[in-house]
DNA sequence: GATAACTAGTACGCCAGTGTACGAGTTAGC
DNA sequence: GCTAACTCGTACACTGGCGTACTAGTTATC
């Protein structure tokens, strides 16, 4: 289930054109979460026609273009190092996806409107699973919250840094300040305003 | 541009129907933020013509039925006691806030989509601004953070909401739990967590 | 009880976006 | 250089929801 292409054989050039339509598809779906298969076609400096030709339907382009951003971030995130104090680690980690959230933000969004439900979450465990490990980590020492479920702080750490991409667009948040802002909010947001 | 009706006179019939239909578009749109205008004409017990009777466009029902939420908003918000301890009185209106949060998160969606950039906002300004003069009551007395902008803060405080309502609607909260949840991280949000 | 307001059904035109069909031109790969 | 793969335009069918038109029936209200 990782790059086993179901179809084998396939010309150079259809690679290629597979790989700009996605990128295109990226970068329409981060901007516009209704882009239609004719803008990203467009985008592609293809026909739309093409694009049928190697994705059925538009959900199925959504994914492959969400897939092609989780794995640009997946090598991002990995080279994240997670030891040594769990709050500079999340730090750490923050910044690094700041970028990628605020980037992807309207992405996430067109995905999650025409995906079936939970799927997006099936292919986002990476992200989520990276955080959350953290956070067990982080409250094994005590330097994370534990009054509140897990589950919760991974996702409330994700409509965090949702809003705040969505707050840039708005112009209503400082881009060159966000990163401060939302390492300032989650940081206190794992941890207990009165006492552990 | 309070209750000044366009139309001075009305026969009190269609008063009625008018109110059936903004409480059916709440309803409806409460669960689904692209609920049709047939679904809501066949909720409020009446044919679509009837609701184009009275609303011209779909974006201008969902307008109304906002509205119409927001209102009953406001009066339940405007009991809630502001003063004293800044961190109790935020207490308070959060827990009075989450029920409504709750309920009216789909039809905020929809009004999203359909009403004009910072339309929403514009109406929403009464429970954004209660927000606001709290917390900047709160750092006034150093009992909230002073380090992040305020409008950030507001904002976050809304994203939090919404967000647990979605944590909900996917089974991934207990609403049992919830305003204890929504209430701990807030107040935790409001805090520095190095020093005020 | 006359009148104007309201309700409501059916039918329609419209629109945008999706996905299909066909067919002609181009290009990679052996 | 032959063949199959690919590109891509035009054209079209389909869909779902919006909004309009017309018409007939009902009901407040004076």
């Amino acid at each position: 289930m990782s790059s086993a292409d179901p179809r084998p054989r396939r010309r150079a050039d259809a690679e290629r054109s597979i790989t700009r339509i996605v990128a295109a598809a990226r970068d329409c779906l981060s901007r516009d979460p209704d882009a239609t298969v004719d803008d990203i076609a467009k985008a592609a400096g293809v026909g739309r026609m093409t694009v049928y030709g190697h994705f059925r339907t538009r959900p199925e382009l959504v994914e492959a273009a969400l897939v092609e951003a989780l794995r640009a971030g997946e090598r991002m995130l990995g080279g994240v190092d997670l030891t040594g104090d769990a709050r500079q680690a999340m730090s750490r980690l923050l910044a690094s996806s700041w970028a990628l959230v605020a980037e992807s933000a309207a992405l996430l969004t067109a995905a999650q409107r025409v995906l079936p439900e939970g799927r997006l979450r099936e292919l986002h465990t990476g992200a989520a699973d990276r955080v959350e490990q953290l956070i067990r980590r982080g409250q094994a020492v005590r330097a994370f919250r534990s009054d509140l479920p897990v589950t919760w702080l991974v996702n409330a750490v994700q409509y965090i840094l949702h809003g705040a991409a969505e707050e840039i667009r708005r112009g209503r948040l400082d881009p060159a300040d966000a990163s401060r802002v939302v390492t300032a909010t989650v940081q206190s947001m794992l941890t207990s305003s009165s006492g552990a």
